[in-house]
DNA sequence: ACATGGAGTAAGCGTTGACTTACCGTAAGC
DNA sequence: GCTTACGGTAAGTCAACGCTTACTCCATGT
């Protein structure tokens, strides 16, 4: 149902790099801003959109708030993926090595 | 290299829409046009930028440009995808049902 | 209770990018 | 040859969106 806001957040590059910093464990916020080129707030905007894909789900631990990743907007993603995947390698061996323009040809 | 690129390009609705029509098979750009509710350059475009994201491929045939899937891009974006998904698993586990504030409880 | 730090929200700005119309190259049919 | 269909490119427009600064809320510590 919502594998396209999961495409939609990870195509921008910042919530990538949250994304994937998120990979080595849960993190605040906090942490998660530093070390990027961007201000704290914009992280917590990012965070709000992966939050709507399933990407990523979070915890209050105290004053902090930890995100970490949440394997369902993944999961929805791979899914379509791999139907994609079937039906487009057996439709590839089908046309692979069809030549161009197989009726005239230039002649320099 | 390029799953970047797959991503941008997937991220957009009417380039998914195009992709996902190529899943029948080969067409050309006239066809894929239409039916899609914006104009023929519009789609060529996108494909364009299909094309250097390694999602499909061309071929000429004859006058017509004919467009089909193009399995690569697609290998790459679910390569990253599953490299994701595997760690993905495994943090969740550790970080299921943890419950929010352990600390203090608002008492009303 | 007050001060501090961590995080979400609002408003505004600037850029990116998806779309349009107009134009140009090219391949087929008369 | 000329004409017609097909499709890529150029230039311009407008909305979406990522970012910033400012403000507010809440939780902790002294």
């Amino acid at each position: 149902m919502s594998y396209e806001r999961a495409l939609q957040c990870l195509s921008d590059p910042t919530r990538r790099r949250i994304f994937e910093r998120l990979r080595a464990g849960p993190k605040s916020v906090g942490v998660l801003a530093h070390g990027l080129p961007v201000s704290r707030p914009a992280v917590s905007q990012h965070l709000k959109s992966l939050k709507q894909a399933g990407l990523v789900k979070d915890r209050s631990e105290g004053a902090r708030r930890v995100y970490y990743i949440d394997p369902e907007g993944l999961g929805e993603l791979r899914r379509w993926l791999d139907q994609f995947w079937d039906d487009a390698l057996e439709a590839f061996k089908n046309e692979v090595e069809i030549p161009n323009t197989p009726s005239r040809r230039k002649k320099p």
